[in-house]
DNA sequence: GGACTAAATTTACAATGTGTCGTATAGTTT
DNA sequence: AAACTATACGACACATTGTAAATTTAGTCC
Protein backbone atom coordinates (compact mmCIF):
# COMPACT_ATOMS: atom_id res chain seq x y z
CA UNK A 1 0.00 0.00 0.00
CA UNK A 2 3.12 2.43 -0.43
CA UNK A 3 4.28 4.33 2.94
CA UNK A 4 6.51 6.66 2.16
CA UNK A 5 9.55 5.47 4.56
CA UNK A 6 8.89 7.94 7.15
CA UNK A 7 5.71 7.04 7.63
CA UNK A 8 6.29 4.32 10.44
CA UNK A 9 3.75 5.14 13.54
CA UNK A 10 1.35 2.39 13.24
CA UNK A 11 -1.44 4.91 14.42
CA UNK A 12 -1.16 6.84 11.18
CA UNK A 13 -1.05 3.36 9.12
CA UNK A 14 -4.02 2.28 10.92
CA UNK A 15 -5.91 5.19 10.90
CA UNK A 16 -5.45 5.75 6.71
CA UNK A 17 -6.25 2.19 6.78
CA UNK A 18 -9.82 2.36 8.74
CA UNK A 19 -10.46 5.62 6.21
CA UNK A 20 -9.71 4.05 2.70
CA UNK A 21 -11.69 0.44 3.79
CA UNK A 22 -14.35 2.58 4.67
CA UNK A 23 -14.45 4.54 1.45
CA UNK A 24 -14.37 1.83 -0.63
CA UNK A 25 -17.35 0.55 1.20
CA UNK A 26 -19.08 3.85 1.16
CA UNK A 27 -18.63 3.79 -2.73
CA UNK A 28 -20.40 0.44 -3.21
CA UNK A 29 -22.82 1.89 -1.17
CA UNK A 30 -23.45 4.65 -3.31
CA UNK A 31 -22.40 7.56 -5.50
CA UNK A 32 -19.48 9.54 -4.54
CA UNK A 33 -21.42 13.07 -4.32
CA UNK A 34 -23.51 11.64 -1.68
CA UNK A 35 -20.19 10.27 0.58
CA UNK A 36 -19.19 13.28 3.25
CA UNK A 37 -16.75 13.64 5.66
CA UNK A 38 -18.91 12.96 7.99
CA UNK A 39 -19.92 9.34 6.70
CA UNK A 40 -16.83 8.46 6.27
CA UNK A 41 -15.18 9.02 9.82
CA UNK A 42 -18.44 7.86 11.37
CA UNK A 43 -17.87 4.33 9.11
CA UNK A 44 -14.64 4.50 9.71
CA UNK A 45 -14.80 4.41 13.23
CA UNK A 46 -12.48 7.45 13.41
CA UNK A 47 -12.78 11.06 14.74
CA UNK A 48 -14.29 13.55 12.05
CA UNK A 49 -11.58 15.78 12.41
CA UNK A 50 -8.71 12.96 12.01
CA UNK A 51 -9.89 13.05 8.89
CA UNK A 52 -8.11 16.19 8.02
CA UNK A 53 -5.23 15.80 9.91
CA UNK A 54 -4.61 13.21 6.87
CA UNK A 55 -6.34 14.88 3.95
CA UNK A 56 -7.57 17.84 2.82
CA UNK A 57 -10.71 16.78 1.42
CA UNK A 58 -12.29 13.70 -0.08
CA UNK A 59 -11.02 14.56 -3.63
CA UNK A 60 -7.77 14.56 -2.19
CA UNK A 61 -7.81 11.20 -0.55
CA UNK A 62 -9.25 9.64 -3.94
CA UNK A 63 -6.17 11.17 -5.61
CA UNK A 64 -4.02 9.24 -2.80
CA UNK A 65 -5.46 6.09 -3.82
CA UNK A 66 -5.08 6.40 -6.60
CA UNK A 67 -1.26 7.25 -6.76
CA UNK A 68 -1.68 4.36 -4.41
CA UNK A 69 -3.14 1.57 -7.20
CA UNK A 70 -0.93 3.11 -9.99
CA UNK A 71 2.26 2.05 -7.88
CA UNK A 72 0.72 -1.43 -7.06
CA UNK A 73 -0.12 -1.55 -10.71
CA UNK A 74 2.89 -0.70 -11.95
CA UNK A 75 4.98 -3.20 -9.81
CA UNK A 76 2.76 -5.80 -11.16
CA UNK A 77 3.23 -4.30 -14.78
CA UNK A 78 6.73 -4.47 -14.65
CA UNK A 79 8.42 -5.90 -17.60
CA UNK A 80 12.17 -7.84 -16.49
CA UNK A 81 12.10 -8.42 -20.40
CA UNK A 82 12.89 -5.50 -22.50
CA UNK A 83 10.10 -4.42 -24.58
CA UNK A 84 12.35 -5.56 -28.00
CA UNK A 85 12.04 -9.06 -27.43
CA UNK A 86 8.36 -9.03 -25.45
CA UNK A 87 7.15 -7.73 -29.05
CA UNK A 88 8.38 -10.71 -30.50
CA UNK A 89 6.73 -12.87 -28.68
CA UNK A 90 2.55 -12.97 -29.35
CA UNK A 91 1.73 -13.96 -25.55
CA UNK A 92 2.34 -10.24 -23.73
CA UNK A 93 3.11 -11.91 -20.31
CA UNK A 94 2.60 -8.39 -18.61
CA UNK A 95 -1.41 -8.30 -19.96
CA UNK A 96 -1.64 -11.41 -17.95
CA UNK A 97 -0.16 -10.56 -14.89
CA UNK A 98 -2.18 -7.24 -14.99
CA UNK A 99 -6.00 -9.30 -15.35
CA UNK A 100 -4.92 -12.09 -12.56
CA UNK A 101 -3.73 -8.79 -10.21
CA UNK A 102 -7.04 -7.24 -10.98
CA UNK A 103 -8.98 -10.62 -10.33
CA UNK A 104 -7.01 -11.35 -7.62
CA UNK A 105 -8.42 -7.67 -6.46
CA UNK A 106 -11.53 -7.95 -8.31
CA UNK A 107 -13.86 -5.78 -5.41
CA UNK A 108 -11.78 -3.14 -4.77
CA UNK A 109 -11.00 -2.43 -8.57
CA UNK A 110 -14.68 -3.44 -9.46
CA UNK A 111 -16.07 -0.69 -7.37
CA UNK A 112 -13.22 2.27 -7.95
CA UNK A 113 -13.39 1.37 -11.49
CA UNK A 114 -16.86 1.45 -11.92
CA UNK A 115 -18.07 3.60 -9.37
CA UNK A 116 -21.34 6.52 -11.00
CA UNK A 117 -19.61 9.68 -10.78
CA UNK A 118 -20.07 12.16 -13.52
CA UNK A 119 -18.84 9.35 -16.20
CA UNK A 120 -22.55 9.63 -16.96
CA UNK A 121 -21.60 11.49 -20.85
CA UNK A 122 -18.90 8.77 -21.18
CA UNK A 123 -21.15 6.44 -19.85
CA UNK A 124 -23.63 7.53 -22.08
CA UNK A 125 -21.47 7.60 -25.51
CA UNK A 126 -20.25 3.94 -24.90
CA UNK A 127 -23.37 2.39 -24.67
CA UNK A 128 -24.32 4.06 -27.74
CA UNK A 129 -21.12 3.19 -29.71
CA UNK A 130 -21.21 -0.99 -28.02
CA UNK A 131 -24.60 -1.18 -29.46
CA UNK A 132 -23.21 0.32 -33.36
CA UNK A 133 -19.97 -1.13 -32.63
CA UNK A 134 -22.35 -4.44 -32.02
CA UNK A 135 -24.33 -4.19 -35.75
CA UNK A 136 -21.41 -3.27 -37.36
CA UNK A 137 -19.42 -6.47 -36.33
CA UNK A 138 -22.81 -8.44 -37.04
CA UNK A 139 -22.70 -7.50 -40.35
CA UNK A 140 -19.04 -8.08 -41.09
CA UNK A 141 -18.34 -9.35 -44.26
CA UNK A 142 -14.39 -9.61 -43.92
CA UNK A 143 -14.24 -6.76 -45.93
CA UNK A 144 -10.58 -6.73 -46.18
CA UNK A 145 -8.48 -4.67 -49.00
CA UNK A 146 -5.80 -3.85 -46.56
CA UNK A 147 -5.93 -0.61 -47.90
CA UNK A 148 -2.43 0.43 -45.29
CA UNK A 149 -3.00 3.78 -44.41
CA UNK A 150 -0.28 4.82 -42.03
CA UNK A 151 -1.39 5.19 -38.36
CA UNK A 152 -0.10 8.34 -36.42
CA UNK A 153 1.41 6.86 -33.17
CA UNK A 154 -0.13 8.82 -31.06
CA UNK A 155 -3.66 7.80 -32.04
CA UNK A 156 -2.56 4.17 -32.15
CA UNK A 157 -1.98 4.81 -28.52
CA UNK A 158 -4.73 6.46 -27.65
CA UNK A 159 -6.88 3.48 -28.79
CA UNK A 160 -5.03 0.85 -27.91
CA UNK A 161 -4.94 2.20 -23.97
CA UNK A 162 -8.81 3.19 -24.00
CA UNK A 163 -9.55 -0.26 -25.42
CA UNK A 164 -7.48 -2.00 -23.14
CA UNK A 165 -9.04 -0.16 -20.00
CA UNK A 166 -12.46 -0.27 -21.07
CA UNK A 167 -12.50 -3.77 -21.85
CA UNK A 168 -11.42 -4.11 -18.15
CA UNK A 169 -14.16 -2.15 -16.71
CA UNK A 170 -16.55 -3.87 -18.87
CA UNK A 171 -15.07 -7.12 -17.56
CA UNK A 172 -15.26 -6.07 -14.02
CA UNK A 173 -19.18 -3.90 -14.64
CA UNK A 174 -20.11 -8.03 -15.71
CA UNK A 175 -18.16 -9.77 -13.19
CA UNK A 176 -15.17 -11.30 -14.56
CA UNK A 177 -17.30 -13.91 -17.04
CA UNK A 178 -13.93 -14.91 -18.71
CA UNK A 179 -10.79 -16.11 -17.10
CA UNK A 180 -7.78 -13.61 -16.99
CA UNK A 181 -6.04 -16.10 -19.22
CA UNK A 182 -8.71 -16.19 -22.17
CA UNK A 183 -9.21 -12.39 -21.95
CA UNK A 184 -5.41 -11.71 -22.16
CA UNK A 185 -5.24 -13.87 -25.40
CA UNK A 186 -8.58 -12.53 -26.87
CA UNK A 187 -7.03 -8.57 -26.46
CA UNK A 188 -4.13 -9.68 -27.78
CA UNK A 189 -5.48 -10.84 -31.07
CA UNK A 190 -7.75 -8.13 -30.69
CA UNK A 191 -4.91 -5.59 -30.65
CA UNK A 192 -2.67 -8.05 -33.24
CA UNK A 193 -2.98 -4.37 -36.07
CA UNK B 1 -32.22 19.79 -26.87
CA UNK B 2 -35.34 17.57 -26.84
CA UNK B 3 -38.52 18.71 -24.67
CA UNK B 4 -41.30 16.87 -23.93
CA UNK B 5 -44.16 17.82 -26.39
CA UNK B 6 -46.13 19.37 -23.26
CA UNK B 7 -43.36 21.45 -22.16
CA UNK B 8 -44.24 24.72 -24.18
CA UNK B 9 -44.03 27.26 -22.07
CA UNK B 10 -41.28 29.35 -23.13
CA UNK B 11 -39.94 30.63 -19.76
CA UNK B 12 -39.28 26.71 -18.75
CA UNK B 13 -37.23 26.84 -21.78
CA UNK B 14 -35.24 29.40 -20.75
CA UNK B 15 -35.10 28.65 -17.40
CA UNK B 16 -33.71 25.29 -18.31
CA UNK B 17 -31.31 26.45 -20.99
CA UNK B 18 -29.64 28.86 -18.29
CA UNK B 19 -29.23 26.73 -15.56
CA UNK B 20 -27.89 24.61 -18.39
CA UNK B 21 -25.45 26.96 -19.72
CA UNK B 22 -24.30 28.04 -16.39
CA UNK B 23 -23.74 24.44 -15.00
CA UNK B 24 -21.39 24.32 -18.52
CA UNK B 25 -19.55 26.78 -17.82
CA UNK B 26 -19.29 25.88 -13.88
CA UNK B 27 -17.96 22.65 -15.18
CA UNK B 28 -15.22 24.20 -17.05
CA UNK B 29 -14.15 26.33 -14.07
CA UNK B 30 -14.36 24.03 -11.11
CA UNK B 31 -14.48 20.26 -10.43
CA UNK B 32 -17.92 18.76 -10.37
CA UNK B 33 -18.17 18.41 -6.16
CA UNK B 34 -17.36 22.25 -5.82
CA UNK B 35 -20.59 22.58 -7.96
CA UNK B 36 -23.25 23.52 -5.55
CA UNK B 37 -26.80 24.05 -6.14
CA UNK B 38 -26.15 28.28 -4.73
CA UNK B 39 -23.18 28.77 -7.12
CA UNK B 40 -25.34 27.51 -9.36
CA UNK B 41 -28.39 29.54 -9.78
CA UNK B 42 -26.41 32.64 -9.02
CA UNK B 43 -25.06 31.93 -12.03
CA UNK B 44 -28.04 31.06 -14.06
CA UNK B 45 -29.35 34.48 -12.65
CA UNK B 46 -32.20 32.38 -10.85
CA UNK B 47 -33.25 31.58 -7.41
CA UNK B 48 -31.91 29.32 -6.03
CA UNK B 49 -35.54 27.82 -5.21
CA UNK B 50 -36.14 27.61 -9.09
CA UNK B 51 -33.79 24.94 -9.88
CA UNK B 52 -35.90 22.15 -7.41
CA UNK B 53 -38.91 23.18 -9.87
CA UNK B 54 -36.93 21.63 -12.20
CA UNK B 55 -34.05 18.60 -11.10
CA UNK B 56 -33.64 16.89 -7.83
CA UNK B 57 -30.71 17.87 -7.21
CA UNK B 58 -27.18 18.33 -9.48
CA UNK B 59 -26.61 14.90 -10.40
CA UNK B 60 -30.46 15.01 -11.55
CA UNK B 61 -29.51 17.57 -13.69
CA UNK B 62 -26.23 15.47 -15.46
CA UNK B 63 -28.23 12.42 -15.53
CA UNK B 64 -30.92 14.27 -17.85
CA UNK B 65 -28.43 16.50 -19.50
CA UNK B 66 -26.30 13.48 -20.74
CA UNK B 67 -29.99 11.77 -22.15
CA UNK B 68 -30.10 15.00 -24.16
CA UNK B 69 -26.42 14.65 -25.57
CA UNK B 70 -27.48 10.77 -26.60
CA UNK B 71 -30.09 12.03 -28.03
CA UNK B 72 -28.83 14.60 -30.07
CA UNK B 73 -25.75 12.10 -30.90
CA UNK B 74 -28.18 9.46 -32.14
CA UNK B 75 -29.72 11.66 -34.26
CA UNK B 76 -26.50 12.63 -36.02
CA UNK B 77 -24.76 9.11 -35.68
CA UNK B 78 -28.58 7.16 -37.35
CA UNK B 79 -27.74 5.59 -40.35
CA UNK B 80 -29.85 5.69 -43.20
CA UNK B 81 -27.86 2.97 -45.23
CA UNK B 82 -28.37 -0.40 -43.82
CA UNK B 83 -25.57 -1.96 -42.31
CA UNK B 84 -24.65 -4.49 -44.20
CA UNK B 85 -24.05 -2.39 -47.13
CA UNK B 86 -22.55 0.05 -44.77
CA UNK B 87 -19.98 -2.74 -43.55
CA UNK B 88 -18.27 -3.06 -46.96
CA UNK B 89 -17.56 0.28 -47.54
CA UNK B 90 -13.97 0.60 -45.97
CA UNK B 91 -15.38 4.70 -45.52
CA UNK B 92 -17.85 4.18 -42.29
CA UNK B 93 -19.48 7.62 -42.97
CA UNK B 94 -21.01 7.56 -39.45
CA UNK B 95 -17.61 7.80 -37.88
CA UNK B 96 -17.19 10.86 -39.90
CA UNK B 97 -20.73 12.65 -39.12
CA UNK B 98 -20.18 11.65 -35.28
CA UNK B 99 -16.57 13.05 -34.96
CA UNK B 100 -17.77 16.33 -37.34
CA UNK B 101 -20.48 16.55 -34.96
CA UNK B 102 -18.46 16.52 -31.57
CA UNK B 103 -15.56 19.21 -33.04
CA UNK B 104 -18.88 21.44 -34.15
CA UNK B 105 -19.56 21.40 -30.74
CA UNK B 106 -16.24 20.97 -28.93
CA UNK B 107 -16.70 23.25 -26.63
CA UNK B 108 -19.72 21.33 -24.89
CA UNK B 109 -17.92 17.98 -25.66
CA UNK B 110 -14.55 19.00 -24.33
CA UNK B 111 -16.09 20.22 -20.90
CA UNK B 112 -18.23 17.19 -20.21
CA UNK B 113 -16.32 14.52 -21.39
CA UNK B 114 -13.00 15.15 -19.90
CA UNK B 115 -14.67 16.98 -16.75
CA UNK B 116 -12.39 15.64 -13.52
CA UNK B 117 -14.76 13.74 -11.60
CA UNK B 118 -13.56 10.14 -10.20
CA UNK B 119 -12.32 9.22 -13.05
CA UNK B 120 -9.10 9.50 -11.30
CA UNK B 121 -8.33 5.79 -11.20
CA UNK B 122 -9.75 4.96 -15.10
CA UNK B 123 -7.38 7.81 -15.67
CA UNK B 124 -4.37 6.80 -13.39
CA UNK B 125 -4.88 3.72 -15.29
CA UNK B 126 -5.34 4.91 -18.70
CA UNK B 127 -1.91 6.42 -18.33
CA UNK B 128 -0.21 4.00 -17.03
CA UNK B 129 -1.59 1.72 -20.03
CA UNK B 130 -0.48 4.66 -22.82
CA UNK B 131 2.43 4.61 -21.31
CA UNK B 132 3.31 0.51 -21.55
CA UNK B 133 1.37 0.68 -25.32
CA UNK B 134 3.64 3.45 -26.32
CA UNK B 135 6.82 1.05 -25.44
CA UNK B 136 5.12 -1.45 -27.01
CA UNK B 137 4.34 0.11 -30.44
CA UNK B 138 7.97 1.56 -30.59
CA UNK B 139 9.47 -1.38 -30.56
CA UNK B 140 6.95 -3.29 -33.57
CA UNK B 141 8.62 -6.00 -35.25
CA UNK B 142 5.39 -6.49 -36.88
CA UNK B 143 5.39 -10.58 -35.45
CA UNK B 144 2.20 -11.05 -36.91
CA UNK B 145 1.74 -14.67 -37.43
CA UNK B 146 -1.52 -14.58 -37.87
CA UNK B 147 -2.89 -17.36 -35.01
CA UNK B 148 -6.30 -15.97 -35.85
CA UNK B 149 -7.78 -17.07 -32.55
CA UNK B 150 -11.39 -16.89 -32.96
CA UNK B 151 -12.59 -13.37 -30.07
CA UNK B 152 -15.44 -13.47 -28.50
CA UNK B 153 -18.24 -11.03 -29.42
CA UNK B 154 -19.15 -9.27 -26.54
CA UNK B 155 -14.96 -8.82 -26.10
CA UNK B 156 -14.77 -7.29 -29.17
CA UNK B 157 -17.54 -4.82 -28.85
CA UNK B 158 -16.05 -3.66 -25.39
CA UNK B 159 -12.78 -3.46 -26.86
CA UNK B 160 -13.79 -1.68 -29.95
CA UNK B 161 -16.18 1.02 -28.36
CA UNK B 162 -13.77 1.54 -25.17
CA UNK B 163 -11.17 2.48 -28.16
CA UNK B 164 -13.70 4.40 -29.74
CA UNK B 165 -14.57 6.50 -27.20
CA UNK B 166 -11.15 6.81 -25.21
CA UNK B 167 -9.46 8.20 -28.64
CA UNK B 168 -12.64 10.98 -28.92
CA UNK B 169 -11.75 11.68 -25.15
CA UNK B 170 -8.10 12.20 -25.92
CA UNK B 171 -7.98 14.08 -29.38
CA UNK B 172 -10.38 16.54 -26.85
CA UNK B 173 -8.33 17.11 -23.89
CA UNK B 174 -5.69 17.66 -26.96
CA UNK B 175 -7.70 20.13 -28.70
CA UNK B 176 -8.39 18.35 -31.49
CA UNK B 177 -4.67 17.99 -33.23
CA UNK B 178 -6.38 16.45 -36.34
CA UNK B 179 -9.49 16.76 -38.56
CA UNK B 180 -12.64 14.50 -37.98
CA UNK B 181 -11.91 12.89 -41.43
CA UNK B 182 -8.19 12.58 -40.66
CA UNK B 183 -8.70 10.78 -37.56
CA UNK B 184 -12.00 8.95 -38.66
CA UNK B 185 -9.56 7.28 -41.70
CA UNK B 186 -6.85 6.54 -38.96
CA UNK B 187 -9.41 4.86 -36.63
CA UNK B 188 -10.88 3.01 -39.44
CA UNK B 189 -7.87 1.27 -40.40
CA UNK B 190 -7.04 0.55 -36.90
CA UNK B 191 -10.15 -1.17 -35.88
CA UNK B 192 -9.83 -2.98 -39.94
CA UNK B 193 -9.24 -6.24 -37.77
C1' DG C 1 9.74 1.15 33.00
C1' DG C 2 9.55 6.19 32.50
C1' DA C 3 9.96 10.44 29.83
C1' DC C 4 9.24 12.33 25.52
C1' DT C 5 6.63 12.89 21.30
C1' DA C 6 3.05 12.41 18.01
C1' DA C 7 -1.59 11.10 16.95
C1' DA C 8 -6.29 11.01 18.04
C1' DT C 9 -10.26 12.78 20.59
C1' DT C 10 -13.30 16.18 22.29
C1' DT C 11 -15.76 20.34 22.15
C1' DA C 12 -16.78 24.42 20.00
C1' DC C 13 -17.67 27.77 16.30
C1' DA C 14 -18.67 30.37 11.98
C1' DA C 15 -19.72 29.78 7.35
C1' DT C 16 -21.94 27.58 3.79
C1' DG C 17 -25.16 24.38 1.58
C1' DT C 18 -29.56 21.72 1.48
C1' DG C 19 -34.36 21.01 0.88
C1' DT C 20 -38.92 22.71 1.70
C1' DC C 21 -42.30 25.88 3.30
C1' DG C 22 -45.83 29.80 2.22
C1' DT C 23 -46.89 33.90 -0.40
C1' DA C 24 -46.24 37.50 -3.81
C1' DT C 25 -45.18 38.71 -8.58
C1' DA C 26 -44.62 38.23 -13.18
C1' DG C 27 -45.37 36.04 -17.78
C1' DT C 28 -48.40 32.84 -20.74
C1' DT C 29 -52.44 30.99 -22.59
C1' DT C 30 -57.18 31.05 -24.10
C1' DA D 1 -59.40 40.51 -19.49
C1' DA D 2 -59.37 36.40 -16.71
C1' DA D 3 -57.38 32.10 -15.42
C1' DC D 4 -53.35 29.79 -15.01
C1' DT D 5 -48.67 28.72 -13.80
C1' DA D 6 -43.67 29.50 -13.49
C1' DT D 7 -40.61 32.16 -10.97
C1' DA D 8 -39.03 35.14 -7.15
C1' DC D 9 -38.59 36.02 -2.35
C1' DG D 10 -37.91 35.40 2.54
C1' DA D 11 -37.61 32.18 5.97
C1' DC D 12 -36.92 27.89 8.24
C1' DA D 13 -34.56 23.58 10.33
C1' DC D 14 -30.99 20.93 9.47
C1' DA D 15 -26.49 18.96 7.76
C1' DT D 16 -21.75 19.66 6.25
C1' DT D 17 -17.51 21.92 6.18
C1' DG D 18 -13.12 23.49 7.80
C1' DT D 19 -10.59 25.18 11.60
C1' DA D 20 -9.07 26.03 16.44
C1' DA D 21 -8.27 25.27 20.69
C1' DA D 22 -7.33 21.96 25.01
C1' DT D 23 -7.04 17.24 26.50
C1' DT D 24 -6.37 12.29 26.33
C1' DT D 25 -4.30 8.31 24.40
C1' DA D 26 -0.84 5.61 22.26
C1' DG D 27 3.76 4.76 20.39
C1' DT D 28 8.82 5.64 20.56
C1' DC D 29 13.22 6.02 22.45
C1' DC D 30 16.61 5.61 25.93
Amino acid sequence: MANSPQRTDPRVLRTRQFLKEALVELMEEMSIEKITVNRLAQRAQINRVTFYLHYRDIPDMLEKMADDMAEEVLEVVRDDTDPMEAAQEEKWPMLERLLVHIAENAKFYKIVLTSRKSTIFTDRLFKLMADIISARVESRVTAHDASEVTVQRDIAVWYGSAALIGTIIAWLREDMPYTPQYLARQITSLRAN
